[in-house]
DNA sequence: AGCACGCCGACT
DNA sequence: GTCGGCGTGCTC
């Protein structure tokens, strides 16, 4: 039996592959992980992309691939070890993983690794949590608008639709119709949820509904569970995947129906290499296999907006609460010049719905105590030591706490620029508004859901359960509270500092604080008509605000759409950040000046004639973990050329390895 | 990425 | 004279 020879893609930044010898008899395949020494190095693990048998004197013999036929054969070393039994990946996942590193300009091993679970063992048992739900609950009674909404959509085969409903207008429903009809067909259902809480929520009806044929991708499943459940879907006895982002790779055969729910929310592009969008690979994926694409929010992002205004996209509205709500009515109330953080028309809102045995949630978007720690003296900040960012006061631990590295210290007695003892807490977070309720609810039984409160095991969990049981009068918290939780009694929403946000230095600023507006306002008045929502803002006369209070989610984005399309930012034209990060600044700066110059350069080339080169210029963040960073942006009205150009500059630049070089495609942060 | 090699500053 | 800083180069 010849030796065979097999190619690796190592997940690191490198396009090259490797090939080596498998001296043994050992199985191989196409998509099992190996190990094998890479230089100095005396085990690295690597993804085998192809497998060539090597000639022999009774099989004819195949030319062997260039690459491999021009290696010197001493230079060949042996693998160590293969991983896997089983492939991880078959052709046509190999297929997508090379269509990823192109999309996002990464390698292929970069992308391979972030497609697939990385546990090294299988655990034998799937945690069953299944059989506390009742399982069999039947479809329920559609209204009208569901029943178009289905109906039109199982009319079309292929394609994409959108499905815009305010919270609480039963899309959940449509999409689990949808699935159901789809499984019906034999065909598979990739169903994608942001991270969060909600992920539980759908989990849990998509249980309900379909029992032992769904699997479950959370982030919180071990590596060993997670390729358990990856398994189970390759073997096709899981035919509905429900899971977050990474869920969006999962290998589904004969895939039907993809749904992504709350398409807007941002936890669907990665943040590390490749950071490539769930929604667009979602795209890619559904148009290969001939399946429906449906998205749902009750706040689109503008690139869907839009794509359903080109035509691209078939939209479906909903506007009828089948529970029995109706559209709370909301109040923006003018805080500048006013003491505390509650106004005195929430608090007494709050005091009302609990004589009545209703509940309430309040909004901020900011945990710890104070944002941060001003000098009285010489107005100094406390910074953190890594990162150009003011530190978190947290009180529970007594601490500054930076949000971005992780970085802490103990509250300082004095200044440290100057010595003053003169320091004062500048803005709110949750913890300081926990603390306002007890000094002025005493009565009000609250909870706090933010990062913090919910790192425990099993606390967010507690903490949603109380609330939906009503042993909580009132639910404070981040984002968290945001998102997705339908609780029947909440009759009051009181947003703190909507405007929070919105004077960062990104062009999605606007977009983000209107629909986390919009978002949690949507809590209130689910099931009974008497919702009522406080909008709490120092820019009383802002559009995005107004605009958010009325719930003019079409009024919003048009606005934004004709600024995007005056500004030239997306969906008007595509952008590529490219940030430089060093740890060294001068470093970082000459290599962003530098690369700024070959890329103005490459632009002159006339197919290059739309690509615009915005910067060098130092990322708003500025320093983050040590690490000091400089930006440029690429901006192109047609994507083809951009990344073609992206492709050219890839190639023409050599960037010292002090420097590390982030290609993000799409950007959604531009922090 | 990671790991070693190599070439200039302050120490026993 | 060496220890060790991190800039540079290479990986089948």
């Amino acid at each position: 039996m010849p030796a065979s020879f097999v190619r690796v893609a190592y997940p690191i930044p490198l396009e090259e592959t490797f090939w080596y010898r498998n001296p043994g008899s050992a199985h191989i395949e196409i998509g099992m992980r190996v190990e094998a020494p890479l230089r100095k190095r005396l085990k690295a693990t690597g993804y085998i992309v192809e497998v060539v048998e090597a000639p022999s004197e009774h099989q004819p013999q195949k030319p062997l691939p260039q690459d491999l036929a021009r290696l010197e054969p001493d230079k060949i070393r042996d693998i160590l070890r293969v991983v896997d039994t089983e492939p991880l990946f078959d052709q046509e996942m190999l297929a997508l993983g090379k269509w990823l590193a192109s999309m996002y300009h990464c390698s292929l091993g970069e992308a391979l690794a972030a497609m697939l679970p990385s546990a090294r063992r299988e655990r034998q048992e799937v945690p069953d949590e299944f059989d506390e739900v009742e399982l069999s609950r039947t479809p329920l009674v559609l209204t009208s608008g569901q029943r178009a909404a289905l109906e039109g959509i199982l009319a079309d085969p292929q394609g994409m639709f959108y499905l815009y409903g305010p919270t609480g207008t039963g899309k959940t429903e449509v999409f689990l119709q949808l699935a159901e009809a789809t499984l019906a067909q034999g065909r598979g259902v990739l169903y994608l949820v942001p991270e969060i809480a909600l992920t539980r929520q759908v989990e849990q009806d998509v249980r309900a509904r379909f029992g032992a044929r769904c699997a479950i991708i959370h982030s919180r499943l071990t590596p060993s569970h997670k390729l358990a459940e990856w398994r189970r879907i390759a073997r096709r006895e899981a035919r509905i995947v429900v899971g977050a982002r990474s869920a969006v790779f999962a290998p589904i055969a004969d895939l039907g129906l993809i749904i992504i729910d709350e398409e807007h929310d941002a936890g669907y592009k990665s943040g590390t290499t490749p950071r490539y969008h769930a929604r667009q690979v979602a795209m890619h994926r559904a148009r290969l296999a001939d399946a429906r694409l449906v998205m749902g929010s009750a706040t689109p992002s503008p690139e869907a907006w839009q794509a359903c205004a080109e035509g691209r996209m078939r939209r479906f509205s909903l506007s009828d609460r089948p529970a029995g709500g109706s559209f709370p009515e909301i109040h923006i109330i003018d805080v500048r010049g006013r003491h505390g953080l509650i106004s005195e028309e929430l608090a007494q809102a709050l005091r009302d719905a609990k004589r009545a045995g209703r509940q309430s949630i309040l909004f901020l978007n900011r945990r710890g105590f104070a944002r941060t720690l001003i000098c009285q003296t010489c107005g100094a900040e406390v910074l953190c030591r890594h990162c150009s960012v003011p530190l978190t006061y947290h009180k529970a631990s007594g601490r500054l706490l930076c949000h971005y590295c992780g970085y802490s210290e103990p509250k300082p007695q004095a200044c440290p620029d100057c010595g003053s003892l003169d320091l004062v807490w500048a803005s709110y977070g949750t913890e300081r508004i926990e603390e306002e309720l007890k000094e002025h609810f005493p009565g009000m039984r609250h909870a706090r859901l933010d990062t913090d409160t919910a790192s425990a095991k099993g606390a967010l969990e507690a903490t949603l359960r109380a609330f939906r049981d009503g042993e909580i009068d009132l639910l404070l918290g981040t984002q968290m509270v945001a998102k997705g939780l339908n609780f029947p009694g909440v009759r009051v929403v009181g947003i703190l500092l909507a405007d929070q946000g919105l004077s960062m230095p990104d062009f999605r600023a606007a977009e983000r604080v209107f629909s986390l507006i919009v978002q949690v306002a949507g809590r209130a008045g689910r099931h009974r008509p008497d919702g009522l929502v406080f909008v709490q803002t120092r820019k009383p006369e802002s559009p995005v605000i107004r605009l958010a209070a009325a719930g003019d989610v079409s009024g919003f984005l048009e606005r934004e759409l004709e600024a995007r399309r005056q500004l030239e930012f997306p969906p008007a034209a595509r952008l590529c950040r490219v940030v430089f990060r060093s740890r060294s600044p001068q470093h970082a700066r000459e290599q962003a000046f530098l690369c700024a110059a070959t890329a103005r350069h490459i632009a002159k080339e006339p197919t290059f004639a739309e690509v615009d080169v915005l910067g060098p210029s130092e990322c708003p963040l500025a320093v983050v973990a040590d690490n000091h960073r400089y930006q440029l942006i690429f901006r192109a009205r047609r994507f083809s050329c951009l990344q073609r150009f992206v492709e050219v500059f890839r190639h023409s630049v050599d960037p010292a390895s002090s420097v590390y070089l982030e290609i993000d495609v799409d950007p959604v942060q531009m922090m």
